[in-house]
DNA sequence: GCGATGATGTTGACAATGTCAACACCTGCG
DNA sequence: CGCAGGTGTTGACATTGTCAACATCATCGC
């Protein structure tokens, strides 16, 4: 054989580990889902990875730098879920419960990757002007779902913006409560909520039967 | 004059400081206020009251202890702001309006102290079971608030506690993101959307006009 | 080929923090 | 008065994030 030549001519390939920015990302993310965000120190960080503690220094800032990458890459994965959410159910109004029931399932599912997204966001975001364009990407998709129904008549024609974080506070907040153990130790407790949120929330929303416009209803 | 004989026959006074356990918590309080929690540390609480660190472990079982009745009193206040708002408003749309401003406005105004109530709740209230029992006492008022509604016929008459929640999921929901610096650098945000999510809110779980008793509406 | 160069990783050290053990003090009771 | 226990202090330790100085290694200009 060619004995040890390893790795000519690949420039995207780093030196000595391969990408050991990648790998810090993962294997921060994957601590995060198996002992929560404590866990994450540098030492452990770099141990798991055959890697001395600041070597993380050369390519991330600081620890917060990695956790706003971590956040990051929450964001991008949280968004396809919504998308898929819309898109398969077809969106109009099953496309409205799809999407809230898939919000709070990902931040079930992830619940300390949450964290990390909704935790110390004004710190994180400030340093990594990123993490605020992913999370707006995210919530975009909410927009965008809105803009759809009140196209097609199926909700109230309010500020977008606001309606959307109006929805979006909800299913935020029984995420939040949730994963803070809020809601007692059922955690069918959260299912019906999230079902009954819905329902009541499209309620709320949607133009009423009888009114064609309703301008400044109140 | 009788000298220096201070405090003779005063069982509640204790030994030597007076009454450290309260200073410890006012200190927190006042500390978490003034430059948040990350600035509440065992040596700086200690060295403002003129006591060193560790003197707060013949009080408190530990750091999280003290955090724990910090949030209690927390719990203790928000408690009295409800049932204030509702009262003051005499109760009906108008009380349902005031409690859910109330409950925001209570959230921005104490927002650090907010997030160590809600923050790690699920360790804070194993420990201290007395915390649990404030913060249910202060969930109790809007649950309260919805049973009074629902007498009166002005709401449906769907499980008063999941209809709590739900409620409850939004106003957190709403104080989370405005906190967390998710809705944006202008405050004015948070406010008109507080306003517009109490309306929709109360459109959403109102009796319709027309439907006597919507039994399992759908 | 080869040496400079900059990217990548390591070791030593430091300050801050929460916590425990051992000790010191102080108050009230018998 | 003497003891017992409640209250506070000091010393020490492990853990953590971070920086400075050093080591290594791949690549590029000659």
């Amino acid at each position: 054989m060619a004995g040890t030549h390893r790795r000519r001519r690949k420039p995207p390939v780093p030196y000595h580990h391969g990408d050991l920015r990648r790998a810090l990302l993962v294997e921060a993310a994957r601590t995060i889902r198996a002992e929560g965000i404590e866990a994450v120190t540098l030492r452990a960080v770099g141990a798991r990875l055959g890697v001395s503690r600041t070597a993380l220094y050369r390519h991330f800032a600081d620890k917060s730098a990695l956790l706003a990458a971590v956040a990051r890459e929450g964001f991008q994965r949280f968004r396809q879920d919504l998308i898929e959410a819309w898109t398969d159910a077809g969106g109009g109004r099953a496309g409205f419960t799809a999407m809230g029931r898939a919000y709070v399932h990902f931040a079930l599912a992830n619940s300390s990757h949450y964290r990390v997204m909704f935790g110390d966001f004004r710190d994180l975001s400030t340093r990594d002007p990123e993490l605020a364009a992913d999370a707006s990407a995210a919530f975009q998709v909410l927009v965008d779902a809105l803009i759809t129904l009140q196209s097609d008549s199926l909700i109230r024609p309010d500020e977008t913006g606001q309606l959307a974080r109006f929805i979006w506070a909800t299913v935020h907040g029984i995420a939040m409560l949730a994963i803070d153990g809020q809601l007692g130790p059922d955690p069918s407790v959260a299912g019906a909520l999230t079902q009954l949120a819905i329902e009541r929330l499209h309620t709320g929303i949607a133009l009423a039967r009888n009114e064609a416009s309703p301008q400044t209803a109140e």
